[in-house]
DNA sequence: GCGTGTGAACTGGTTCACAGCG
DNA sequence: CGCTGTGAACCAGTTCACACGC
């Protein structure tokens, strides 16, 4: 019935492309599909793919393959990605305004209740669908109004100190864009850092072996681990 | 006195990360730093910071840790992010702009020299200190400006054939930000995808793991592979 | 026969222990 | 005595092979 044993980190970041690929799916009216279909549109083998919705139990016909729907759910329960999470935008830059408007996060369980910045010129000038707060109210706001994620998009230096007032405000998970690995003391928060620069030079770095290789070899780019 | 093997995917990704340290550490003025010390602020631990930079043959005094601007400098040219590349800003919505108008690329080895879009209304309304083009010409102004590397920020249907003009025009490397894994064919273009949303939900499954456990156990979380 | 479910082998990355130099 | 460099043990995830149901 429920899963017995937690499953290993990329199975966990696999299940969830699966299940974002599950809506995209059902979108365009597709009813059921293989393990191997799946692979070929995340880029990865068949074999992880049975591998890792097997974690889930049994949930495929075995001679048909998946429908869609169910294994969509079946995913969603299995990690928790029915519920939906109340959300807010730190630090209101370029990265922060873009990501303080994106629609779309409603639809992916994800409602986005407030915006935070420390310069209270930039908060009186913008326009927005959620109350945006100076930042020294962060820790109350996120407390009262229960807040569970923080997308963090301050620059470097305030990274940290920011984090610690989220934590203080009794945050339960932080997705972080600041170019630093934040040190987080409590255990029950968990910190996704993604490092948009570092990111960039691991491209240029895989590039340039790529290059001095003379088209052959292969070191398995990809990867969409952790941002 | 060259690297003999290509080093794995998660010392290449590491690092990256220690190479942006260090230029951080310079910056703060540290000219020395031992590996427990860089594992501290990467979230990992001594031992592989020692075994990756290792890769690189003997870099540290065995007494003293290491020179930050020496290590710097080696991993660097190992990896080959000490050279400029040119980059282009495909996709102008939210995301895209923000990039466009970010500073800081420049001090990490990008040169921003182009937008594209496919709206021509939005090309003529925005301000930006890089010219821009309308989506059709992409192929050819990749190929004139000898562009190394595309920003890939389109909505995930365009997102596919949008990387194939890319790569008809020449380009050697993509970060893709769409919610979609690209399938490129030719072996010569390194892709990586950061898929937010998918972050956003890994985050979820963690947050919901964390909760169930009783506050203990621990899955890892952090993991910045890939984004 | 196609395609899932799954135990067994394998690969390679991480962890550890310790030698050696300042 | 601290901290790097490195060979050996360890372990986890991936790959493979095959049984079974449609």
């Amino acid at each position: 019935m429920e899963p017995q044993t937690t499953p290993s980190f990329p199975t966990v970041q696999r299940l969830c492309s699966v299940y974002g690929l599950c809506g995209a799916l059902l979108h365009d009216g597709t009813e059921r599909v293989s393990s191997s279909a799946i692979g070929q549109r995340l880029g990865v083998s068949a074999f992880v793919v049975r591998k890792d919705i097997n974690w889930l139990g049994e949930v495929g016909q075995v001679g048909a393959g998946y429908d869609v729907a169910t294994l969509r759910t079946r995913i969603g329960e299995a990690l928790g990605l029915e519920r939906t999470l109340r959300a807010c935008v730190v630090g209101l830059g370029k990265l922060g305004s873009a990501l303080l408007q994106h629609k779309g996060f409603a639809l992916e369980g994800y409602t986005v209740v407030a915006g935070f910045d420390a310069n209270t010129n930039r908060l009186e000038t913008m326009r927005a669908a959620v109350p945006l707060y100076p930042a020294h109210e962060l820790q109350d706001v996120v407390r009262r109004e229960r807040i569970d994620t923080a997308l963090l998009c301050v620059p470097a230096e305030s990274a940290q100190r920011t984090a610690e007032a989220l934590v203080q405000g009794g945050i339960r998970s932080i997705l972080n864009f600041a170019p630093v690995v934040l040190s987080v003391a409590s255990a029950a928060v968990v910190v996704r850092d993604v490092d948009i620069v570092n990111e960039l030079r691991v491209l240029s770095a895989l590039a340039s072996f790529q290059e001095s290789s003379g088209s052959g070899e292969h070191l398995d780019k990809r990867n969409t681990k952790g941002a």
